[in-house]
DNA sequence: AGAATAAATCAAAATTATTTGATATATATG
DNA sequence: CATATATATCAAATAATTTTGATTTATTCT
């Protein structure tokens, strides 16, 4: 059982890899299939795969299924979900305590 | 010299560990000295001052020293520095091109 | 000045993430 | 059905991140 800083962790990874940030510039772009990344992309095969299984994990791209080919673009409900949960981690909780601690 | 991609990823790196959403969930209550995140978190010292690093150069945290104390908190504009860049990472760029790599 | 304390830095070890090449799976095509 | 093609999965190698303990630096206190 994952806890609920791993689940917002997995949202941000990503954000946080080059090749990913390069993917999802691609994708800004539209739809696209896996062979068109490969071929615009320094990343084998393999390698392409990997980062995609991230990216769609995250929420942040989803994917279809065309016969033997995966066509991916950035989800819109993913990308808002991601936003709005970083516009929530860094906003104050109300329970807002003074730093007391050490006033010398 | 960084990449774009590079400097972007510095941002989200803060969200993209367990142990970093922790220190920043506890910023949400506002201002705290290092001592006090140290005793409610699950680090040592040098770990912590590892973690605060990283959160500073993000952008997303600030810190103030005051004589042998460093205090923490989130800032208002690198978290809206944050926000905005992850809404333009997932915004279509409207050079929106279509994908027929592969109509079988 | 000397001792005490907070936090940063460093280096080594441990852990995790990424890359790479080989193989497997699934779908289409002849 | 056999072959070709697209992508996923696996395992090993490599690279990057994180943890840990020791040391350093800066500041306060006596």
């Amino acid at each position: 059982m994952a806890t609920v800083y791993e689940e917002h962790a997995k949202v941000f990874k990503a954000f946080c890899d080059e090749k990913r940030l390069r993917i999802l510039e691609l994708l800004r772009g539209g739809e696209k299939c896996a062979c068109v990344l490969l071929e615009q992309l320094d990343l084998g095969q393999s390698g392409l795969s990997y980062h995609m299984k991230i990216l769609v994990e995250s929420g942040v791209v989803e994917s279809r299924q065309e016969g033997k080919w995966t066509h991916y673009k950035i989800s819109e409900k993913g990308s808002a979900y991601a936003v709005a949960l970083l516009k929530k981690l860094t906003t104050p909780n109300g329970v807002t305590e003074e730093d007391v601690c050490c006033e010398s």
